[in-house]
DNA sequence: TTCGATTTGTTCGTATGTATT
DNA sequence: TAATACATACGAACAAATCGA
């Protein structure tokens, strides 16, 4: 292993330097900085915690200490005998976390999705306060369908900033394969960390109705939901609308065990 | 300080027997158990780190890896310099834990409450199932009107098992001065540590509509929502329907913070 | 299959720093 | 100021899981 280059730059950190926080804050900021840089790829090991102690010189309780709030954060996981890794941000990963409508009998299903339309646009002022853009600035504006058990429950009205997503072309977007957060990684190395959702309930109009199949009029969950980077850039909103004719949105509250 | 008095019995963990995990998931165990039966009240501060060393015969480390999921679980709080104490759930907590709706500008407020009626009666099948009752289980029905900045938002009807809460009093409960889940605590000895919502949307029926001054027909927010304790029993029920012209349900997936 | 090397997991003990009383 | 209590940091030892020779 090419331990020796990693050190050819001095990242030892120095005792007697004035540190704004504990050490272990501080190596956990080095280690998330090369996560950000991309230094170990999603699902990659990192270096063991002896090699981080020796890079840092620090005892290895500590980059214990840091790296175990990364892993309660998620962003990475400890495996026994074989070492820590990126977290992969997969399919299950992506539901589990970024998905919260669920079946009448409490089921999680990952979506069908067809593409409705795809166009370049301009920031709105709502869309520019949520986004902090400027208004006017350039965005994508892309609308799909959601499909669970072959009924389209989900209509979602997306907007992204073009300057977060350049170049993004419909027929790649089309055949992603992929959750849409799991291409904007792959793609354009942006990580969502963060989603905060605002739920509403409005009367569907007659095309909503019509796209959900439901009645118009009928009441449907409205929600506008702003995805963040690691670094709290906003780099997505949506729109979307749920029909819970057969679906619910839940969550849960307090505890998360016992 | 009485610290002998707390050997009398001895509590020491024996490492040579066989453990079914970790000796720190051993302590944790105990002290939960020791929170649970009220040995310390809240807001009360346990035994030191170094007393729980003694008592249990293990390290410090040891005590401090067990109190600190207790912690991470907000069970405990730790305060540098004075001791650690049973998280005192009061009125910001329970707001900030267990209430999730917010104007539209995002700021959380504690709502009014107006009692509309409190009865006896027998849990329906669906009562039954989600509180995990026999049918026609004795249980209370309690209906509530909250305010949000005197204007009101959402209507609730509660069931809860007369089991669980025996002789609950519709006088004593109209003048708690607390929150519903902190007069199950003062009152029953009863913590709520989790939450499950299901939200829906609805079409307000005209007995609704009038009382949150809305229009029949309009959509409006159907939380379904079950309380339970550390223990996992579930204690109550909760219909919950919002008003969202000027209110949402706020909700944020994924990291807490950078 | 066995064995050894590697890596994280657990536990211990100690020393020092910082906040509170 | 002194005592107390949690917070941080270090180092060491062994356990448990993994992987490859």
């Amino acid at each position: 292993m090419p331990d020796n280059l990693a050190v050819t730059a001095d990242e030892t950190l120095d005792p007697g330097g004035v540190l704004p926080g504990p050490l272990y804050a501080e190596v956990k900021k080095r280690i998330t900085r090369s996560l950000m840089e991309g230094e170990w790829p999603q699902g990659a090991a990192i270096p063991t915690e002896s090699q981080f102690a020796r890079r840092y010189a620090v005892s290895v309780g500590t980059v214990r200490k840091a790296i175990g709030e990364l892993v309660a954060e998620r962003v990475l996981v400890r495996r026994r005998g074989r070492g820590t890794f990126v977290a992969s941000r997969n399919r299950d990963y992506m539901l589990d976390t970024y998905f919260r409508i669920v079946d009448d009998a409490g089921r999680k299903e990952f979506p069908e999705t067809r593409l409705i339309s795809f166009r370049r646009g301009k920031a709105d002022a709502v869309v520019a306060q949520r986004l902090q853009l400027m208004r006017g600035a350039p965005v994508y504006r892309i609308e799909n369908l959601l499909f669970l058990q072959d009924q389209s429950v989900i209509f979602d009205r997306m907007v992204v900033p073009q300057a977060v997503f350049p170049d993004l072309r419909e027929a790649a977007f089309r055949r992603r394969g992929m959750t849409i957060f799991g291409y904007y990684q792959t793609r354009f190395g942006i990580t969502v960390t963060r989603v905060e959702e605002w739920v509403r309930a409005v009367n569907a109009d007659s095309k909503l109705a019509a796209a959900l199949g439901i009645a118009a009029g009928e009441a449907v969950l409205a929600i506008e939901r702003v995805a963040y980077t690691y670094d709290g850039t906003p780099v997505e909103l949506r729109h979307r609308r749920v029909s819970t004719r057969s679906h619910a949105y839940f969550s849960v509250l307090g505890m998360k065990q016992a």
